[in-house]
DNA sequence: ACCTCATATTGAAGTTTATCTATCTATTCT
DNA sequence: AGAATAGATAGATAAACTTCAATATGAGGT
C-alpha cells in the first residue's frame, strides 16, 4: 500500500473514530454505530469499506454479523513507511 | 497537532510529492514548481500554504524568495501519534 | 518613484467526498 | 418457503477540495 492511499483513508474524523472503537477488540457493524452516535449506519458501513480496501482492518463473518478488527500492523507499517519517506533524518535503524 | 489534521494534510499526492523535494533541503517556491512540472505556481503555493498551517514545514525568507523545507521533527511526531493511537500494540517502549 | 521578480490571494470550475434515505442481499429462524 | 435481521449498495445532495487564470502584495534594483 502507498502512503497516499493510507493517508486518504486516514484524513477523515468519522473513519479515526471508528479505527478507535475497533483498536484493539473486534465490534459487529452495529457495535460501532451505537458506539459513534448521530451516525447512519449506511455512513458507517461506507467508511468501514474504505478502510477494508485500505487493508486497514480485518473482516470476520459470524452468522448475520460481520466482525471487524482495527489492522494494527498494517498501520505500523504505513507508519513505518511514512517515516522513512518523510523523516528518514529521524530514523534509527536498529540491529 | 491532532491526528486528523496530520493525515489530512498529508492526503495528496501533489503534496506528497513537495513534501518529497523539501525533504533535507531548503527550496523557493519556483524551484519546487520546475521540480514539480506541470502543476502553476498559486497550486503550488496553496499546497504549500496548507503544509505550513499543519506545521509541517519550515519557512525562511531571503530577498524576494521565500524558502521552504520539511519539518521531519513534526512527521516524526505525528507518526509517533498515530502509533500510539491505531497501533498501540505493535509500539516498543525502550527505556 | 517606478519596474521587475517571487510569492500570495481571489474567484471560478470541475471533481471528489461525506452523508442521508431507500432499497437490495445474505443469513438465520420458524 | 417466508419473515426477520445485519450489513451492503444505489442514488441524491451538499460541502470540501484541487486546480487554474487573473490579480494583488511585497522586496530589490534602476
Amino acid at each position: 500500500m502507498d502512503s497516499v492511499t493510507f493517508t486518504k483513508a486516514m484524513a477523515d474524523a468519522t473513519r479515526q473514530k471508528i479505527m478507535n472503537i475497533l483498536c484493539c477488540q473486534w465490534r459487529c457493524v452495529n457495535d460501532v454505530v451505537e458506539k459513534l452516535g448521530g451516525v447512519s449506519q449506511p455512513t458507517v458501513s461506507h467508511h468501514l469499506a474504505i478502510l477494508r480496501e485500505a487493508g486497514l482492518v480485518h473482516t470476520r463473518r459470524e452468522g448475520k454479523q460481520i466482525f471487524y478488527s482495527l489492522n494494527q500492523d498494517a498501520v505500523a507499517v504505513c507508519c513505518g513507511m511514512l517515516m522513512q519517506n518523510f523523516a528518514p533524518e529521524k530514523l534509527v535503524i536498529s540491529d
